[in-house]
DNA sequence: CAACTAATTTATCTTAAATTCGAAAACGTC
DNA sequence: GACGTTTTCGAATTTAAGATAAATTAGTTG
């Protein structure tokens, strides 16, 4: 075992991390190349040009191109959920579950759209990884899914929802939804607050 | 210009096509392919063993990579398009405009999870193409959007969608719903039915 | 049945990309 | 300002995949 290796296990141990500016750029010229180009066609050299490095030094930092992938979008899961959450523990106790759902509307897509390359990273190329990638990342995921079937829960429960909607099939619709947009949308050809705005009412009334 | 090349060219030029077994077998499996693993990942050898000859066999047919993929994509796009118009044109002249949308959302998802490789291989990968290709498909794939904005135009001159709609991201946030179903959607865990009857409530609720 | 053509194969070439390695900078410390 | 440690780099290695070439098979036709 390497010096390196003993560092990055290090890491990952203690939060003492000072993180490196350089690791953090690495990692966040990953998250844009992976967002933008998908699993497969991401390069190294690609990464390393964006981070203003070569592409030797990403191997001081991850143990190999796998390695950096998987911390992109297991950053990006946690944030994204993390993104939510507190959207929605901001809320005052007894906010309405429509407006609950609203606001996880809300925020799900300023990070998708506006606040992270890493998010976008997820949601595009989930999909594609290779089995043992998507396997670890599977908890996280499974936990951001679950928030959100609470949700649609809550609301039928308080009757909100009509009764003839199969809930795991509204579920993934919506999030369809939400996650197809970096696919199209482009701050030059409308505002985020109208599409943001568009799928609220979209998901209230659809469900409701 | 070898004799192959010839050939190609006529095939392409007069219809007269006996699309040669071989080549159908090829696209089937390069569709297939396409839809599971993305563009990038989309190896030729993994095509030529799914349609059981060797790889260099698909030289025979295609003149490279680039160009099955994008015939792959074009095929995708054109019977989508169809599927959609043929399905929306069988209908009783007069329908109501929220009926026709009821239709186009069946439709679609029939394609999409159902009929065609060929339909999933284009949703997942549009995003991801080099932009060459993606050039190649555009004007087919502007006349699907089209089909779509028409279908919302008519019901909102209708007066039966919300006034508070931007309509352009509406239309994308409902298109996609419907392709983001093949992340998720196995025909295991619930039916096809079922997917189509919530995502037809939710659609008409929603817009109107 | 010989000759031609279409279809497909095996073997080979080429290139692009990940990774490894050892050496050189840069940095902090005494 | 030499010394050890951290960080980065250039060069070499390896591997995988697309592409081409040449040979082979099978089928058709004169």
């Amino acid at each position: 075992m390497t010096r390196r290796d003993d560092m990055a296990a290090d890491r990952r141990r203690n939060g003492s991390d000072t993180p490196s500016a350089t690791r953090d750029r690495i990692l966040d010229a990953a998250a844009r190349i992976l967002s933008e180009k998908g699993y497969s066609a991401t390069r190294l050299a690609d990464i390393a040009q964006l981070a203003e490095v070569r592409a030797p030094a990403l191997y001081y930092y991850f143990s190999s191109r796998e390695e950096l992938i998987a911390e992109v979008m297991a950053v990006g899961q946690r944030r994204l959920r993390e993104h939510v959450e507190s959207a929605l523990a901001a809320l005052p106790p007894g906010t309405a579950p429509m407006d609950r759902i609203d606001t996880a509307v809300q925020a799900h897509l300023q990070v998708e759209l506006q606040l992270s390359d890493f998010a976008t990273a997820v949601t595009r190329n989930l999909g594609q990884l290779p089995d043992d990638v998507r396997e670890r990342l599977r908890s996280e995921g499974s936990e951001y899914i679950g928030l959100w079937r609470r949700l649609l829960e809550q609301a039928r429960a308080a009757g909100l929802i009509r009764p003839d909607l199969d809930l795991r099939a509204a579920r993934m619709l919506v999030m369809g939804a939400l996650n197809w947009t970096p696919e199209w949308w482009n701050p030059r050809q409308g505002s985020l607050t109208d599409v943001i705005d568009t799928a609220k009412s979209l998901v209230r009334h659809g469900l409701g």
